[in-house]
DNA sequence: TGCGACTCCTTACAACGTAAAGTAACCTTG
DNA sequence: CAAGGTTACTTTACGTTGTAAGGAGTCGCA
């Protein structure tokens, strides 16, 4: 399930994604929890078994009720909000720029893959509006930064950011979904396709000729790293291909302007 | 939430995806349902209330019960699947290609991006593995085979189908999801943004020099056409810019080649 | 005519997010 | 120092979800 972002009351969700509460002095019991120990645990949680994570199960990891949670956070949708956006802290906030942009656009491009593949659940977050937390700033600020050095105008560059970070995040589903996918029914990548892929052949004989342009886009087929997972492999061989052809496009049009 | 694809039984699962059972006589009462008719009643439901339908909205839009549907299909998963692949079929199979292969991929993604905002759910399935549905098939071989007539070998040609299909993907959730989301709340985008940032900046009034390249990315900004929403505008305009630059550097592999 | 396969319904259950209300701990004020 | 209000956290409960289980009625075939 897609998740929502910031459907709450606007000013709680932005004054506890930039952590802007007053540590006054207050009556009552001394909290136990915090909402960055919450944010955490609802992480791990996360990481472990995927979005569909339940309030009890965050609970639990604190030694808690599921309600109490909700002292320090408004309701679930906030809190992935939180989720997503302190777990974009692991990234760099900056890109060493010696050798051009494009190989710090590059080492960005590789850091959101391994870090989507660390945090899958990243990916179900819904990207329609912006989480308008610091750390996600920061990442597209990273990103900016280096593709502001091309010199390309606003207006360009606001499309390539774009592009980029759709390139990222669609590859990134690829693999990491079908990962999750295959720790939740238990399967493999092999099993899955393999299974699949006989039946298919078998109720559909003549696929191959059905779809031509299909057979001809499986040709040309290196050979597998035995390393990877079946699916592992295209993927990443993709990706690399795939941002090559990208950043080839940026370059042409610095190269114009 | 993101529905994992294709969980349960395989052999089930593509039977029915390419309508393959076999219509012989049986005992019992006449079937008053059928798959066709349960997916197009869930895909009218998914259309209108997103990817968060019950099955029991569909099973009343058919004047059934929910557990009536589980007669024909295994669960909601497979449901899924099946509404993916059926919703796919509105979109052409083939492309002229007289101008080339620019045009060409430059109106699939075009069709693509209008059909997802027509059924925005789509893009809350997931993407990890194919659902391997004949209608999927069809509209990845209609990209093949605009861009096979690149004379690009297949290694090169996966990389790129992968990153248009990502692009387009990624660009469309952006609109659609945020489209989706105003309706859930039932404030559209402007209210959304506006109250929003007027928080941020009231807690952060030093934003622009915390993050001086994303004020440098908002430059030089065009004027709004008053006919779309606010972030329409924005995403239309990204999408427009983002296809360009990815297609030039198609045109720069084809120019190497 | 009856058997078995079939469609569809009712009932039921476990899991979910979270509303409501209660209990106990603690600071502030009289 | 006691009273009162505020807070942290729990228990209980409700509505919604997907779907398992079992039963009622319908039809083809022996």
């Amino acid at each position: 399930m897609v998740v929502y972002a910031g459907q709450g009351d606007p000013r709680r969700s932005i004054e506890l994604l930039w952590r802007a509460s007053v540590a006054e002095k207050r009556p009552g019991p001394k909290p136990g929890l915090s909402v960055d120990a919450i944010v955490d645990a609802a992480i791990e949680v996360a990481d472990e078994q995927g979005m569909a994570f339940s309030m009890r199960a965050v609970g639990e990891r604190l030694g808690r009720t599921a309600m109490a949670l909700y002292t320090y956070v408004p309701g679930k949708n906030e809190l992935v909000d939180l989720m997503y956006d302190r777990a974009m802290a692991e990234l760099p906030a900056s890109y060493p720029l010696d050798d051009g942009w494009r190989p710090a656009v590059t080492r960005w491009a590789h850091d959101m893959w391994e870090f989507y593949s660390r945090h899958p659940w990243m990916l179900q977050v819904s990207q329609a509006r912006p989480v308008l937390g610091p750390h996600e700033f920061a990442v597209t600020e990273a990103l900016a930064a280096i593709l502001v050095t091309t010199g390309l105008p606003g207006r360009e560059l606001r499309g390539i950011v774009g592009a980029v970070n759709y390139f990222v995040r669609g590859a990134a589903q690829t693999v990491s979904e079908a990962r999750a996918a295959g720790g939740a029914t238990g399967e493999g990548d092999e099993e899955w396709w393999y299974a699949r892929s006989a039946v298919l052949l078998e109720i559909e004989p003549d696929l191959e000729k059905k779809f031509p342009m299909l057979h001809v886009l499986e040709s040309d087929r290196e050979p597998v790293d035995p390393e990877l997972p079946y699916l592992e492999n295209d993927a990443v061989k993709n990706f690399r291909s795939g941002l090559k052809v990208l950043l080839d496009g940026v370059e042409a049009a610095v190269a114009k302007s």
